[in-house]
Formats: structure tokens, C-alpha cells, sequence
DNA sequence: TATGCGTGGGG
DNA sequence: TCCCCAAGCAT
């Protein structure tokens, strides 16, 4: 009773009980004893762990996040970096535009902004890479300003809190409304990386543990028996299948013949093997014309991918080439230049068939 | 406003 | 084996 007259949907000692636990698992995060005792995030940090975090889970970030931090400690050190060591590093991360962007704002920080973050949410809106999202993220965990945070977790912990049903993403301004009143004026940030705690471990898409959640009393959804069923979505479209011919060639001093993708589309400025268009199944295939002339030999097994919004299959073709030999796509990468590690996954892949082959 | 853009893990 | 989903952004 006193509880509910109090409204426990707040900051509470239960919600940052969970959030301390967290924070031992994120390296950029400021454990709350910690801020509280006067230390304050760095923005960087925050920043890059936050642009990695999009889409991507808590989990495969740590890792790229402590590289990353390892190689290039402030913005200043990143937005000097060459673009193929940052996409290298990068690779495997996915959604490589944000790579690109993220150089693109070390770089326009450095040069507009004399090497430090803006605590503006407005300034930091309008760098590359930037959103709505990200510039509220950096906002309240990096400088404390007020400002609410809208992930795919707080939409879900709203629409469940609130027993909202209209679909996503129609409910979005509906679901930031939402979250902007909770948003308290003390420690936004702490606040901020909570709420999304709760909806990371907590009030999960399945199954989610109402019973030890800290806003059980106030939720609507957990008293109408609906949380499981929010958010609701407006169906999406199925995948459509592509195929195309990958070739990886190799001279006899372990140089690989690859080429650097285009800035922009799928996979943008990505080391890849040079190879056909990607058409898909119901359309006919494609001519493909080899990077270099060889004794192409096609491997038994085949690249199978999944993307975003298509599925891949990729046949794969290798071939030792002669040291005299100019190829007429890509170019040579010496083998001590040359980490599979700096390939995109889907290439990656191609790799571990050609080895298993020989 | 709708679409393009990666990847890996869980159910 | 599939589908769903994850601390979204750019165009």
C-alpha cells in the first residue's frame, strides 16, 4: 500500500541494485558509488560504447570496446587513425556505415569542437553518426542533463508499464512522452542506464521476470496479464534469397587478392573478395568474370549468410596465381599485412571454406 | 516515411 | 531450422 502511494516507478535502492551488477560487466560504465564519490565518464568512452551498443548486444561490444579503447585511448588518438586500421577493427561489428561515422566524428570533433565532446544535446545531434538515441545517451550518462533515453528496452518497459498496444514504431512518440515524465532532473544518467538495465535483464522480450522486477506494482501490463505481448509490432517482410560467386586468390608468397568495397551500400568500405553481383534466386544469374587469370577451381561447400533483409548463398572459387600475373579487379595484400580478422563476417566465412578445402 | 544496413545468440 | 531480437542512424 505505502509503496504504491509513494510510486516506486523512480530511481529506487531495488533498480540500482541491478544496475551496480551491471556495471562490473560494462568497462565504460561509472558504477554509481563511484559518480557519486566525483567521478565523472568520459565522454569518449561513453560515446564509443555507445554507438557500438546500437543494435548490437552488451555482450559481442565488451570486447570490440576494449580493443578499440586499447588502440586509440581518446578522440583525439582515433580521429588520427588511418580509415582501413579503424574498419579493420571494427570488422565483424556490423553495420559498418556506423564505423565510418564514428571517424567522421572523432574527426569533426576534433576539428569543430578543439578534441572535446559538446555537452549539448543539440550539437552533439547534429555529428555523424549521432541520433535522437545516442545524442539523449551521451547527454545524461556523460554531462547529467536531463534527457530521456528511447531504446528498443525503455519502449518495451513503457509500453508494458503503461499497457500501451498501438504497434511500433507508430507508438514511438507516444512511448518518448512516456519516458520523458519519468525521467527525473537528479541523476538522469544513473536513471537512464538503469531503465535500460530493466528492460536488458529484467522485462525481456520473452518471458519476462515479473516477479523480482522492481516496477512489478505500478505495471500495468503485469497486472492485466498482457506484459508478455507488448510492444506489439507491425509485421515485417520476409527475406528474398541472393546468390553470387566470390574468388579467392592467393600467390605463392601468401599475398591474397582482395579489394576494398565501396564507401556507401552493404558492407561499405569493407575489405572483401572481389567477385559478382549479388542478384537474387528468381532473377538470372549473374556473369561473373574472375579478378585475375588462374586456374579458378570451385570449392564442394558454399557460403550460406544471413543479412538484415536478405539471405546469401556465395559459391566460391580459388586459385593459386602466377607472381607475373596482374589482376584486372582488387589488389595483392602481402600475408603479414593481411589479418582475416579485419573481414567482414560474410568473408570471412569464405575464408574458412577455402582453408578447410586445402 | 520507408527502406537499407550485420551479426550472433536464444527460444 | 527457423524467427526474433539487440543501448539506431541515414537517406
Amino acid at each position: 500500500m505505502r509503496e504504491k502511494a509513494q510510486n516506486p516507478v523512480t530511481l529506487s535502492d531495488e533498480l540500482l541494485g541491478w544496475y551496480d551488477i551491471h556495471a562490473r560487466i560494462m568497462p565504460w560504465r561509472v558504477p554509481p558509488q563511484n559518480r557519486r564519490a566525483g567521478q565523472t565518464p568520459d565522454p569518449y568512452r561513453v560515446w564509443l560504447s555507445e554507438v557500438m551498443l546500437q543494435q548490437t548486444t552488451v555482450v559481442t561490444v565488451r570486447d570490440y570496446f576494449e580493443r578499440f579503447t586499447a588502440r586509440w585511448p581518446t578522440v583525439t588518438d582515433l580521429a588520427r587513425a588511418r580509415d582501413a586500421d579503424v574498419m579493420g577493427e571494427w570488422a565483424g561489428l556490423g553495420y559498418y556505415a556506423r564505423a565510418r561515422n564514428l571517424l567522421k566524428c572523432a574527426r569533426a570533433v576534433v576539428a569543430d569542437h578543439d578534441g572535446a565532446f559538446p555537452a549539448d544535446h543539440s550539437v552533439l545531434l547534429k555529428l555523424p553518426g549521432i541520433g535522437p538515441y545516442t545524442a539523449a545517451a551521451i547527454s545524461s550518462i556523460a554531462f547529467d542533463l536531463p534527457h530521456a533515453v528511447l531504446d528498443g528496452n525503455v519502449e518495451r518497459v513503457m509500453a508494458r508499464l503503461h499497457d500501451i498496444h498501438t504497434p511500433l514504431p507508430d507508438a514511438k512518440p507516444l512511448l518518448m512522452t512516456q519516458a520523458e515524465a519519468l525521467t527525473p532532473q537528479q541523476r538522469p544518467g544513473d536513471y537512464a542506464q538503469a531503465v535500460m538495465d530493466l528492460g536488458a535483464t529484467i522485462c525481456t522480450p520473452k518471458s519476462p521476470a515479473c516477479g523480482i522486477c522492481p516496477w512489478r506494482a505500478p505495471c500495468l501490463a503485469r497486472a492485466r496479464g498482457t506484459a508478455a505481448d507488448l510492444p506489439r509490432k507491425t509485421p515485417k517482410k520476409p527475406k528474398p534469397t541472393r546468390r553470387g560467386t566470390v574468388y579467392l586468390g592467393q600467390r605463392e608468397d601468401g599475398a591474397w587478392l582482395l579489394e576494398t568495397r565501396p564507401e556507401k551500400g552493404l558492407l561499405g568500405g569493407m575489405l572483401g573478395w572481389p567477385g559478382s553481383e549479388w542478384v537474387d534466386i528468381t532473377q538470372p544469374p549473374p556473369q561473373t568474370t574472375p579478378p585475375a587469370d588462374a586456374q579458378w577451381v570451385q570449392l564442394n561447400a558454399e557460403v550460406r549468410h544471413t543479412f538484415t533483409h536478405f539471405h546469401l548463398t556465395l559459391a566460391v572459387f580459388t586459385a593459386q596465381i602466377d607472381p607475373s600475373t596482374e589482376p584486372h579487379q582488387g589488389r595483392f595484400i602481402p600475408r603479414s599485412e593481411f589479418r582475416p580478422s579485419d573481414l567482414p563476417t560474410v568473408m570471412r566465412k569464405a575464408l574458412n571454406l577455402a582453408k578447410d578445402a586445402l
